[in-house]
DNA sequence: GTTTGGCTACCTAGTAGTAGATAGAGATGA
DNA sequence: TCATCTCTATCTACTACTAGGTAGCCAAAC
């Protein structure tokens, strides 16, 4: 089964985006790859600063859900916080591309005003959902030489967005799994 | 005194290419900042990809020298991760730009070739540092539930990257020291 | 008197975005 | 039932502009 039209443009869009930043991508490349003229994108996104907001608010809404489904799967801060890193490790396609809120952020002077509150949101949501692990890590001991969960969670985000550039600079997620084998380390 | 053309060009890219990334700025651009003709560019850096060469040269000197200045400078481990991490703060410029090599990492498809072996060479230079330092820590006894050098080492530079993406993201270095306070927690 | 470092003028290719036409599907109504 | 009307999603053809890069000229400096 095909998906929508729109449905592909969001879909090449965040694959190129992730993989060459915003500034990297141009309306000729999303018309070659889904086979429609470049000028029947904006049929569907009128501006490319509309497509960056559309493509930020799937992405936040894409990893809302897995933030979800691990909290649904795993009992255990440990074991939440593994599969958190595993995530952010598979996104990067052993190094070929990243998340789109890392590719994006180079480009922020190229991006619509609006990105900026999209993107501290995704942000925060990630932040919100970390310190609620390690809250509940201090309660179940899934993570060893536990500080504040306040002080934890933006350390753990900076470092896997930290691990992703390491891939992509790399091509490699060795170089991802050698920035957060301490942190690995750390979890029961 | 002012600059040189070639020097002038330089910083010009520089600054730029590390608030917009590689594909953000252009040589119009560059021209406008020096006051020259865009096609007098050419004339010290033939073409695009010679000027990032040459930048990425540049800054790994820089930063190199910095590291010498570090060393020789603070004597514990814990000292000299301090000034580490305040030198990769104060490179954000409160949140305005990001070192070289994460502004470039995005745009690495769009990067000559090798810019992949100038960019791996520069974070292999930090890592080893980092690793002699941690090794250092071991003895001086300066950083707190410390583990090996090898594992710190790549989680440390992970870190001040992701540091920095926060940092530009929100454009606040509060950003940068809310990722970095746990590992500043454990230095002496 | 050649090298340096800049200039004007230009090129080809590509950028986002617009105008206007059209094919086809679905609903409406005589 | 057939004609018309409207909407969706696409097309061709275009605009205005920017990209990196080139050719050839020229003035000043070494």
């Amino acid at each position: 089964m095909q998906a929508d039209t729109k449905t592909q443009l969001l879909d090449a869009a965040e694959a190129v985006a992730r993989r060459r930043g915003f500034d990297g991508f141009s309306y000729a490349d999303l018309a070659t790859t889904v086979g429609i003229r470049k000028a029947s994108i904006h049929y569907h996104f009128a501006t490319k600063a509309a497509l960056a907001e559309a493509l930020m608010t799937r992405y936040h809404k894409m990893v809302g859900t897995e933030l979800d489904r691990i909290a649904g799967q795993e009992p255990t801060a440990g074991r939440r916080l593994r599969a958190l890193i595993t995530f952010y490790r598979d996104a990067t396609q052993n190094g070929q591309q990243l998340c789109l809120c890392v590719a994006f952020s180079p480009s922020r002077d190229s991006l619509p005003d609006s990105l900026d509150i999209q993107m501290s949101a995704y942000r925060q949501m990630i932040i919100s959902w970390l310190e609620n692990v390690f809250a509940q890590a201090a309660s179940d001991g899934t993570v060893t030489y536990l500080t504040y969960a306040t002080t934890e969670a933006p350390a753990l985000l900076a470092l896997l967005e930290g691990a992703q550039l390491a891939a992509r600079t790399e091509q490699d997620a060795a170089a991802f799994d050698r920035a957060t084998a301490l942190m690995m380390g750390r979890l029961l």
